[in-house]
DNA sequence: CCGGGTTGGTTTAGGCTTCAAAGATTGTGT
DNA sequence: ACACAATCTTTGAAGCCTAAACCAACCCGG
């Protein structure tokens, strides 16, 4: 979008308007919304796309995705636990999600010999052909949208994303681990 | 004494797991995975401490600011449509987060005179307040967050972003610029 | 064994999000 | 005027997502 430069606040009430002065940090702002617009754009194109050619979400695709890496470690899958933390999402979701994808028949559950509480995850035989038809798409889809960079730029990018990375995680790490 | 098998119990986040095993992949893919990690993470944070000390969410956070931006250039709020545009979400999606915010007093509706179709939304005083001082704490958090980078490293970072923007933008626009 | 703590998963309530279809209003061509 | 298209918004169904409460199974020290 346009990028606003003038972030004019100056409406507001005497009383808050102390704590809204902290100077110097728009820059770390303009840097945050800049790479939210980078990700939303193409998440956005990716969820039309799978939607479209497939008719799948990208949550689906997602959990897939760490099945399939998943399966050529490890035998017998992830647990419904190890896919949340991969995913970075709650443990209820993974639930639902698995739940869809089982009723589809993609995945398939099986419990663990010696620990009757966890869950293991596989895809199927179908899962497994159409996750490759899907992944060969998504990877090009995100070739072409990225294709834009050079080389040398995408590298670059990679790295001080890296960089950010380890910034918002240390920032995080004090509190994450009570 | 059971000695813990911590390298397989690690938190691993997709991008870092692309990285580990499998053969050759698109560099693409992984700055994306990287890109989509730096985002989710920062994004969760925030949505977490929104909740926490203010408790709201993020969506209504963002519709609050696109409408605080607007009052101070032009007299009257912003439409729905304005707002879903600027926000990249649906137009339904923003008709409930609306109805949200007005049942809380935090915006209101009003017809623009000589076109009934629209509805102008603007923040009422209350609103104003409020999003005063998310406004000023959310702006910390993301210094805060993204501070582990050196001026230098945020000023490049912001300009690769640019160029990844305009990649993705590039890409799209054959079928999206009507 | 048997309690208490831990871990893995599900459920519930509520909010967010999209798409597709429908209402309502405005503008336009004839 | 009248039909018709374009614009703005709402509604409905389905899925995604979280936090918090809950249940079930494991672990460990008495």
């Amino acid at each position: 979008m346009n990028a606003p430069d003038d972030l004019g606040a100056m409406v507001v009430d005497a009383e808050t308007a102390l704590a809204q002065s902290p100077p110097g940090h728009k820059d770390e702002l303009r840097l945050w919304l800049r790479l939210l617009t980078c990700t939303t754009l193409v998440e956005g194109e990716i969820r039309a796309r799978l939607r479209r050619d497939f008719d799948t979400t990208l949550p689906r695709f997602d959990l897939m995705a760490a099945l399939d890496r998943a399966q050529g470690g490890m035998n017998g899958g992830m647990t419904l636990g190890e896919i949340s933390r991969r995913m970075m999402v709650s443990n209820g979701n993974v639930t639902g999600l698995a739940a869809r994808l089982e009723a589809e028949g993609l995945v398939e559950r099986r419990a663990r010999p010696g620990d009757r509480r966890v869950q293991l995850l596989r895809l199927t035989a179908k899962g497994r052909r159409e996750f490759a038809r899907q992944s060969a798409a998504h990877e090009a889809w995100i070739a072409e949208l990225l294709g834009g960079l050079e080389a040398k730029e995408r590298e670059a990018l990679f790295r001080l994303l890296g960089r950010a990375k380890l910034s918002v995680r240390a920032a995080l790490s004090p509190e994450d681990t009570p």
